[in-house]
DNA sequence: CTCCGAAATTGATCTGTGTCAAAGAGAGGA
DNA sequence: TCCTCTCTTTGACACAGATCAATTTCGGAG
């Protein structure tokens, strides 16, 4: 199986994984005729848990959050979804979680049903998506981990230290100095996401900040002096793991 | 997208839903060219975490189950493989995850590299590997509410009812008296899978079974009178959820 | 049937995280 | 500038589940 290789969606600011990899050309005017955009504001419900899911498409800037919520209003946040991260599921008509904007964000889109045509008739997308798919598995898998097992300390650290690579990845500019990194979530929402309350996030955030393990600026920035030191809070193999 | 049409594989003592759905003859018996069979013993390990991947497959009959070990020891499931589960990723040359025999198993494979080729030729293997892999996704997410938000009791009684569940789709004998399941888990590989101590697990099926939510015959297997009232016991939504 | 080792149960106690409550800090608007 | 609302921090206490430690039960071999 070849490398995967990005190509630029025309118009895209950025790259759309899920649709352009190794795309042809006429491929991609393809997809390009069944593309629109659409904006949320923080806060906003993108789909309800159980409607009716008429389109797939992935995010362009801003971030989104999955979560499902127990009839008691117990909530867990089960993905993140940074920019070129893909939503929906080509194959099934309505949405199993709700899709929420936790800041202001775009999405590009394809209605289901052009897209679901144009998978039957290209390959590579349905190959594309499922290696995706199978990326996130495994990074859900990961999270299972974190979930069933880690301490309240090893969770933060170990959301610090995914924002951190994930905000890395994207922008590329790897800084020589001493890394931060914006935490694009409250602590209610970082709380949901590991599975616990958010005076325990707080916390947590308090006891690593107290042992210089991490450094705040203003409460949504965190600057990481050694990252190392944040690694080994998590847990984590030093070497492996951590998919996401 | 049409309906799953499962065709029977020759030989397979069942359905092979990885590879068989929808297809055509000729696929199949390209299928059947680099078929083999491998058998495990109960406690034997499929694959390490980290080793090279020769080969996909799907379970025949036993149960297997795929864990996630920390460097001290605890030790988190992360998925439970039955008969007609998919295991392995096209496309990635080693494993993320160990793979263990929980009980006896059969496993039937595929060498990796031809399956990857039959499957650039053949666009319904992945659009139904991509389906199957979509709903693990969905399974490991409904999984993450559980660990991150589920009380124990609540956990041990999701596992019973995902355990009757899948045992009654499978041998489709759903007997019109009480229900009774095996558990295929020792204590402690349900309290790996469900995030607790095997004390815990312990303790709490014994209090499921003084409230009468189930009684047992045996240590593995459980008796429901009741299968709402064990439902009400899971904390889910009484209609859909619990996908696996 | 009896014996043996592994698996399971049960008890006593400890501890990490949740819960409830109050006070402090930041950001945006008047 | 100050005010207000939301987010965050911190404290005191409670409790679910972990830990440590015996027993007890089960299931297979002889």
């Amino acid at each position: 199986m070849q490398d995967s290789v990005h190509v630029q969606c025309s118009e895209c600011p950025i790259r759309h994984r899920a649709v352009c990899a190794r795309c042809e050309t006429d491929e991609l005017s393809r997809l390009e005729q069944i593309k629109y955009y659409r904006s949320f504001q923080a806060g906003q419900t993108v789909v309800w848990s159980g409607d009716r899911m008429e389109f797939v498409g992935s995010v362009v800037t801003g971030i989104a959050a999955l979560t499902q919520t127990m009839e008691d209003g117990r909530r867990q946040m089960v993905g993140l979804l940074l920019p070129s991260d893909f939503v929906g599921r080509p194959g099934r008509a309505t949405a199993a979680f709700d899709v929420t904007a936790t800041t202001d964000l775009v999405m590009c889109c394809f209605r289901k049903k052009p897209f679901e045509d144009l998978m039957t008739t290209t390959p590579n997308i349905a190959q594309r998506l499922l290696e995706m798919t199978l990326d996130e598995l495994d990074a859900a898998r990961e999270w299972m981990l974190l979930l069933g097992r880690k301490t309240a300390r090893e969770k933060i650290a170990s959301l610090i230290s995914i924002i951190a690579r994930r905000e890395a990845s994207q922008h590329l500019r790897r800084v020589t100095g001493m890394l931060s990194v914006d935490l694009p979530l409250t602590r209610e929402e970082m709380a949901d996401y590991l599975g616990l309350t958010l005076e325990t996030v707080s916390r947590q955030i308090s006891a690593l900040k107290k042992d210089g393990v991490i450094s705040l600026e203003g409460n949504r920035r965190v600057s990481i002096p050694n990252l190392d030191r944040l690694l080994e809070e998590t847990g984590d193999d030093s070497d492996g793991g951590m998919l996401v």
